[in-house]
RNA sequence: GGGUGCGUCGGAUAGCGGCUAUUCCACCUCUCUGUAAAAGAGGCGCUUUCGGGCUUCGCAGGUUCGAGUCCUGCCGCACCCA
């Protein structure tokens, strides 16, 4: 399933290969994030032609809307969006995070009261791996509570056993339904999330119980969720250490360019984040700074900047974003024509942002890659 | 020439006797990490030792404890009549 085919020599880096049902992907990979079954502002052929391998959908809201009927009947999220490589389904545990007013933690799941109708959803661990199931997923996440920081250690760790919980009640969900079924194909793959908020002792009673459940690759969850930078950094550190070398690790949300060039050193291979594509729309640019410069010196130095387009340093600027960069934006544009669709609020002006910020995070993916 | 109405921030507006003059647009600054985000926060007369101080509703007077608001004159704009 899992491949490693080259380890760098300087750092914990590797280059890996992942057999999924869709499709192989490489590692090093970011997630283009398709939350509602959609990557904003993009269809799936310009995903691909930007070079994403895999994408990103989220369990909570898809049940919402459309709902499982819809996306059964579909024959699955692949063909209900037209999306034909591998998909990675978040479990709905990130809205255990982010829709915390919204939502009461129980032993056997999560109650939420729906930011649509009103609606009660219960969603369980087993619920949350049967919709997956039914999406097709390729990659299918278990259901955790990503506490948000600062938390207490008492809290974490009351958290974490109720993650741990649900992680085994998934576990045995998902070989009830898949265990026996597929043989020839390849089955979807089910990872596990560690959390543990910044303890290290937290950290590693999660992985240790986690391996022992035995997962097809692992997930650092609970990461940029208000922690200082310093913290983040030193859980990525100890997660390195503590998680199975021959299994996949995700860091879930991750992250800032110059985070996930930490993470990879560190050894992880699979990242996604809403910051290109959400920030594209806000009008935050992203740019390496020279592309004759390798990113060897990246560690401190920035190597890229953001540039906010709308400002009016920008309105009489007629290069493009970057000339060195080939994506579709930037060989047919110029900053002032994105600057004046921004101001104007013309919806291409999300569209272009988006192709080149999503070009910008996978090329960037490329290239680490390449330097491994 | 006569009449009517109107002049409030860069633009558009609210306010019709009572404390710090409203809102929208534009503009400026910032934020965004498993997406309730084509979103959100702050600023937008001058000045400040960040506590505040000063100044403002076309202009000039007046009435009043108190005027953007009422009265008089002027200026400007719009419309109507001649």
């Amino acid at each position: 399933m899992f491949k490693i085919i080259k380890k760098s020599k300087k750092t914990n880096a590797r280059i890996g290969k992942l057999k999924l049902p869709h499709g192989e992907i490489k590692t090093p990979c970011f997630l283009p994030i398709a939350t509602r079954g959609a990557v904003k502002n993009l269809t799936p052929d310009e995903l691909k032609k930007l070079g994403a391998q895999i994408i990103l959908g989220n369990t909570y809201h898809l049940i919402q809307r459309p709902g499982l009927k819809i996306i059964k009947k579909a024959g699955g999220l692949h063909n209900f969006m037209s999306w034909p490589g591998p998909i990675l389904t978040d479990s709905g545990g990130f809205q255990v995070f982010s829709l915390a007013k919204r939502r009461k933690i129980t032993r056997n799941g999560v109650k939420f009261i729906s930011e649509i109708d009103g609606k009660e959803i219960f969603l369980t661990p087993e619920k949350s791996i049967g919709a997956q199931i039914i999406f097709g997923s390729d990659i299918i996440m278990v259901l955790d509570e990503c506490p948000a920081w600062p938390a207490t250690h008492e809290y974490a760790e009351k958290s974490l056993s109720l993650t741990t919980d649900w992680a085994k009640k998934a576990k045995i969900f998902y070989e009830k339904k898949l265990g026996s079924k597929i043989k020839n194909k390849i089955r979807p793959l089910l990872f596990g999330i560690a959390q543990g908020s910044i303890f290290k002792d937290l950290r590693e009673k999660s992985v240790k119980e986690l391996t022992k459940i035995d997962f097809d690759g692992y997930a650092v969850g609970g990461v940029s969720v208000g922690e200082p930078r310093k913290n983040k950094k030193r859980v990525l550190n100890w997660m390195s250490k503590l998680l199975p070398e021959k299994k996949p690790r995700y860091v879930m949300g991750y992250g800032k360019p110059e985070e996930i060039v930490e993470a990879i050193d560190l050894g992880m291979d699979m990242f996604d984040c809403v910051i290109p594509t959400r920030e594209a729309r806000h009008g935050r640019i992203y740019k390496f700074k020279s592309a004759s410069k390798t990113l060897a010196s990246k560690q401190n130095a920035k190597f890229y900047e953001i540039l906010q387009i709308e400002k009016s340093e920008f309105s009489k600027d007629q290069k493009p974003i970057d000339k060195n960069c080939r994506c579709y934006t930037c060989r047919n544009y110029s900053r002032a024509y994105i600057c004046h669709l921004f101001r104007t609020k013309e919806l291409l002006a999300l569209r272009l942002g988006t192709i080149h910020n999503l070009y910008f995070y996978l090329s960037l993916m490329k290239k680490l890659g390449n330097s491994i």
